[in-house]
DNA sequence: CACCGAACCGAAAATATCTTTCATTCGTGA
DNA sequence: TCACGAATGAAAGATATTTTCGGTTCGGTG
């Protein structure tokens, strides 16, 4: 199943296609059709009347409006209104845009380009998609914790830990947990006022899940920072916060993408407590800033 | 900062104003009343039915097909779909383009948006700063290491540990340190053939300059990722490859942005050397995908 | 000033489009 | 294999758009 579908729109990632890769997974075959040619022609599914579109993509009318209602539009009508605003903007956009996966034998110049490309649509398509309401919700709880813990497994471990660090330079108290079973000893201690925060990009972690649904039964506040918004994981998450979904291709796993979502995420929160608790979190970062001068060597070497 | 600009249309936008300006003359009364709406709010014009806009306007729906006919389009479908297509790219035309720091009130929109804008600026920077050539260079050595180690403190560590899970992933031998004692412990058993990659920003740590050195010592190839190409640990890099810095700002520590640059270089490391050994790589990339497929519970969870 | 005609306008019918319902089909797990 | 539930599309139902058509207004004219 690889693109004949020529994916020759200009700029592949209006928050539109991000939508469509975030909630293709938790799609009917059918309506994957229907998100697919939405995504891959917005102007010429613009064009198109429920009707039109049904059998374009072989599917029926139902499915159609299904599927608008899945990306969040009251009914077809009003996705159709979005798709020709995007078409318009697509146009007037005319960005350069590398369009071809990275190749076995792209040469290293093209794979940096191509690299730095498609994580910065990642950053874009992550704070297009980013509930605010949800983030402040997190930073709330954050910012007024007793203690914080953070459960993430192998890429999302690391992310895990980012947050954890930070948050520890602004006087906080907060644990990265990436053995399940310590993660699960820990969440036992957890309780109203508390505050856990599971990373997972499938949602559907077992490891991360669980000391999340301790936590969540001890009466903790719970967030899930997570790339499938109807996953496992958000059945215990008092709040949840999506990060984007890239297409993931061989030579770039999408745990490379995720992560870079992931760690904007993080960075927001962490900016969002840092404001919040600004009157002690400013002089604790710069006593860290100050503590850490001292393990760097004097200055340049070369002259 | 939202746009107190109020666009009080002083040119509403495109050809779509101008076609009423031409064509008002010949428009009746009721006509030019539903003209004047379009142009002056295409937006909010674009978010009403026949109906409601000839409410709006005071005349009938009938008035309102008409005027879209003259207009030049088939119908009133068709104006909407306009106006919506105009409305999006008046949004876009709006590049905010974020200048100033975070500030402690901002609002979390903002953050986010701020956040987003600066590390896609760091990309970029990265990017466009990488020198293909060292970064071939590193990719060459590694992808023949008969084992790697990668040193980072901090932050840093982080992206070690991140560059190492990746190349564990293709099969290669690598270890991350962030124990200053067991990276040069570590260190003494290097010799030719083998990689030592620093990851500091500053490229000061004392605490991982020091293992390179052992390493470069030992015979060792030796890689620095780090921000300032002429500080000390370069004296002991065979290889040097530049990540971007930028701005710091009281609430955005320079470890976010850097963190983002390192990444960005770590990922190139990753696939480049993919690519050089495309032959063991991919399968073992595959096996590694199913063999974590167990590790997650069936899919999804809500209906 | 009354009358006429043409253009204008909107109510309502006719049509197209969108949405919902519901029976059927398909896939899946026991 | 069967039974169940999810997925799907046909068709009914609801809305929106377009058309029709008769009433109204306005300017001119006898």
């Amino acid at each position: 199943m690889t693109q004949d579908v020529k994916e020759s729109f200009g700029s592949p990632s209006g928050s539109l296609a991000a939508k469509v890769r975030t909630l293709a997974p938790s799609m009917t075959r059918s309506m994957q059709r229907v998100a697919e040619a939405v995504a891959g022609d917005p102007a010429g599914c613009a064009a198109l009347t429920v009707t039109g579109l049904a059998e374009l993509t072989g599917t029926s009318e139902a499915t159609v409006v299904r599927t608008a209602r899945l990306l969040g539009y009251p009914g077809y009508r009003d996705l159709r209104l979005a798709l020709a605003g995007l078409a318009a903007q697509q146009q007037s956009g005319r960005a350069p845009v590398i369009t071809t996966d990275i190749a076995v034998d792209d040469p290293l110049a093209d794979v940096v380009a191509k690299l730095a490309y498609e994580e910065q649509q990642t950053l874009a398509d992550t704070a297009a998609g980013l509930d605010t309401a949800q983030l402040g919700a997190a930073v709330t709880a954050l910012a007024a914790a007793r203690r914080t813990d953070v459960y993430g497994i192998g890429a999302s471990g690391l992310v895990a830990q980012d947050l954890t660090q930070k948050l520890l330079r602004i006087g906080l108290i907060a644990h990265a947990h990436s053995d399940p079973h310590l993660a699960v000893t820990n969440a036992v201690q957890l309780r109203s006022g508390d505050v856990a925060i599971a990373v997972t990009h499938s949602g559907s972690t077992g490891d991360v899940i669980e000391p999340l649904r301790v936590a969540f039964e001890r009466g903790a506040t719970t967030v899930a920072v997570t790339g499938r918004p109807d996953s496992p994981v958000t059945q215990y998450a008092d709040h949840v916060l999506t990060t984007a979904t890239s297409r993931e291709t061989e030579l770039r796993p999408a745990a490379m993408s995720s992560r870079t979502s992931q760690l904007l995420v993080v960075d927001c929160l962490f900016v969002g407590v840092a404001q919040r608790t600004y009157e002690t979190a400013a002089p604790a970062l710069a006593a860290s800033y100050e503590a850490l001068a001292h393990r760097h060597r004097s200055g340049r070497v070369r002259p």
